[in-house]
DNA sequence: AACTATTCATAATT
DNA sequence: TAATTATGAATAGTT
C-alpha cells in the first residue's frame, strides 16, 4: 500500500503489527459499512484478535440475528435438518482444525524428506509438545551429514602428516647414521603452536 | 473511489450496484484475509445479498466454530453461566486443537527465524511448495557457517604439511649432500597403508 | 496521533 | 461479461 508493498505474512514486530491491526480493523469495517449501504446487503464482521478480544460489526439489526440467518441459510444449503445441536456445530470445528493441523504435519514431514534424513512421520498430537527438541535433532542429523564428509578430507590431511613425520624420521635416523649429528630435530618434531583441531559444538550450529 | 468521488447511498442503477457489489465483496473478503494474514486474528466475515444469497469467509477454522468463539465470549461477557454436558467436554478439545495449532504455527516461525531469513507463517497448501527451496537455504547456510570454521583447521593443517616437507626438502639435501644417494624418496611420496582416522558418523549425532 | 509517499481498489468506460 | 484506466482511498513508514 503505502511506502513500499507489504509482504503478505504475519507482522513479527508487536507494536508494527498491534497499529496495522488497528488500522486495517477499521478500514475493513469501513468497507463492510459501506458495501451494506452500496448494495443493499446484510453485513456481518466478526474480528478475533490474537489475544481474544472481539470486535464485530452487523450493518442491519443485531449480529445475533444475522448469525441465525447465515445458520439457517447454511443448514438449508447442506440439507440439514434443524439439527443444529450445539454438539454438531462443534463436532465441526474439531474436523476443520484436525484438517488444519494434518496440513501442517504434513509440511513437517514435507520438510524432513528434504533433509534426506529420517522424519518425524508420527507426529501425533501427544508429541508436539517437543518441537523444539525435534528441531533441534533435525540440526543435528545436518551436522552429523556435514562431519561425515569433512571427516574424509580431514583423514587425508592427517594421513599424510602422519606419512610425512614417518619419513622426516627415516630421514632423520640415516642422517644420524651417517653424521652423529642432527641440528633441526626440535623444529621438525616440536610444533611451536599445537594444531588447534578442536570442533566446538557452536561451530555447527 | 475512481473516476469521481463516489456518494455514500445506496446505488440505484440495479446493474451498477450488482457489478460494485461484486467487486467490493471481492475487495471485503481480500482485505479480511490481509488482516487475518499480518495481525494473526481470527476473521469472519458474513455477507447477504439483497437477494438473501450468502457469501462467507472464515479465516481460522469453520464459521460455526467462529460463531461459537463469538457467542461464548459473548455471553462470559454477559454472565450468562455454562452447562458442562458433552457441549463442554468438545469445546475444551476445541481449545486443544487450537492450541496445537499455534504450537504448529509457532514451529515454523522458529525455524524459519533460524535461517535468518523471513518466515513463512501461515503456510496454506500453496505455499507448502516452497518449502523445499527454504530448507535447501538454511542448510546451504549452516554449511557455508561450517566451512568458514573449518577452513581454519585445514589451513593450520596444511601448514604443518608444508612445514614437514619443507623440513623433508632439507633432510634430503643434506643426505644428498653427504651421500649422492637417496634410497627412500619412492616410500616417501607413496603410502602402503592410509592411517585410518576414520570418524564416523554416528560419533556426531 | 498526524503526516505523506505509495500502493491498492474500483467507478467509469470500452 | 470481461478488460482497461483514471482516480480516489487506504495505509506503511515516518515524524
Amino acid at each position: 500500500m503505502a511506502r513500499g508493498k507489504v509482504q503478505m505474512r504475519r507482522i513479527e514486530n508487536p507494536v508494527h503489527r498491534q497499529v496495522t491491526f488497528c488500522k486495517r480493523r477499521m478500514g475493513l469495517l469501513k468497507k463492510a459499512k459501506e458495501l451494506s449501504v452500496l448494495c443493499d446487503a446484510d453485513i456481518g464482521v466478526i474480528v478475533i484478535s490474537p489475544h481474544g478480544k472481539i470486535y464485530d460489526l452487523a450493518t442491519n439489526g443485531s449480529m445475533q440475528g444475522l448469525i441465525e440467518r447465515y445458520r439457517r441459510t447454511y443448514s438449508e444449503m447442506h440439507g440439514e435438518s434443524s439439527n443444529h445441536n450445539k454438539t454438531q456445530i462443534i463436532k465441526q470445528e474439531v474436523l476443520a482444525l484436525t484438517h488444519e493441523i494434518d496440513l501442517l504435519q504434513k509440511g513437517f514431514r514435507y520438510m524432513h524428506r528434504e533433509n534426506g534424513e529420517n522424519d518425524i512421520n508420527h507426529m501425533n498430537l501427544d508429541e508436539l509438545q517437543t518441537l523444539e527438541n525435534n528441531l533441534e535433532m533435525w540440526v543435528n542429523n545436518i551436522r552429523s551429514q556435514k562431519m561425515q564428509i569433512i571427516s574424509r578430507e580431514f583423514e587425508m590431511l592427517r594421513n599424510k602428516e602422519a606419512m610425512l613425520q614417518a619419513v622426516n624420521g627415516v630421514l632423520e635416523e640415516r642422517i644420524i647414521e651417517q653424521n652423529g649429528i642432527l641440528n633441526f630435530s626440535n623444529m621438525a618434531m616440536t610444533p611451536q603452536a599445537p594444531f588447534q583441531l578442536t570442533m566446538e559444538r557452536n561451530y555447527y550450529l
